[in-house]
DNA sequence: ATGGCTTCATAGTGAAGA
């Protein structure tokens, strides 16, 4: 079973990109973010057609999830149970048995802003939910785009990013909080290059210059983790002709 | 240099992303 993320920057814009990237790796669930385009206008016809099953929450300009599915998606939830939040930011359904959470995390534009607060109170709001949802999905998938580079060697250049936000203590803290629930980040299962980043600014040539950042991620449950074959970012699609600003990650799990 | 690109909503610029 392959699971992907990818942070699309505007579905509308790429849709041509997720077809052919769905019609070249063939993924069993591609987990997407920041699709910027209400309901009424999601392209579920082309993505039935591309053999995908589809649910969606969206809205005008910013924010917007879907994950697509080969195989059925039950038990749907919109959003964080129990917390409100106007912001079109998260997915999860059951395919074949493994929970997926698709999360578009909030940005927080800088530490001292108010959508840094939010973001902050978002993520205790995702780790209190992803507590009890665990007990119900013992196989449970996390992806999606944290908006938060883990660890120093996540990041092109720690020193410049220090304290800065995606890179800041309080929102490696909550990173570790969702690991503390026994979830896994897939890509440090298994021994990888240095400098793999799944994010690139569109400015100042940082793709070329790989100044990137690693804050796409697929965290893996226990039992997922064990399955687990393989952990990726295809910086492949980053190159191609107006890409998004962010690459695919995916994870390969024996199920 | 607090920008640099890209997108959207909009009709000239501004907000937001990360």
């Amino acid at each position: 079973m392959k699971i992907v993320s990818w942070n699309v920057n505007s579905l509308k814009v790429r849709l041509p990109q997720v077809l052919e990237w769905l019609a070249t790796y063939q993924p069993d669930v591609l987990c997407l973010q920041e699709t910027k385009q209400e309901d009424i206008n999601f392209p579920l016809a082309e993505l039935n057609a591309a053999g995908y099953q589809c649910i969606f929450a969206g809205q005008k300009t910013y924010n917007g999830v879907a994950m697509l599915s080969k195989q059925a998606l039950q038990d749907p939830i919109y959003g964080i149970p129990n917390f409100a939040d106007e912001q079109k930011r998260v997915l999860a359904a059951t395919v074949n048995g493994v929970r997926i959470v698709d999360v578009y995390i909030p940005n927080g534009q800088s530490v001292d802003s108010d959508k840094y607060q939010y973001k902050l109170a978002w993520l205790n709001a995702l780790t209190a939910w992803l507590t009890e949802e665990l007990k119900t999905y013992p196989k449970l998938a996390l992806l999606g785009d944290y908006n938060i580079a883990p660890e120093d060697r996540d990041v092109h250049d720690p020193a410049a990013w220090e304290g800065q936000v995606l890179c800041s203590a309080p929102e490696r803290e909550a990173f570790r909080a969702l690991q503390a629930l026994g979830l896994q980040d897939s890509f440090r299962l298994f021994e990888q290059p240095e400098k793999i980043f799944s994010w690139w600014d569109y400015r100042m040539n940082a793709f070329r210059r790989n100044m990137g950042l690693r804050i796409d991620h697929i965290l893996l449950s226990p039992a997922l983790a064990a399955a687990c074959k393989s952990a990726q970012i295809d910086k492949e699609a980053r190159k191609v002709e107006r890409p998004s600003d962010h690459a695919p990650v995916f994870a390969e799990l024996d199920i």
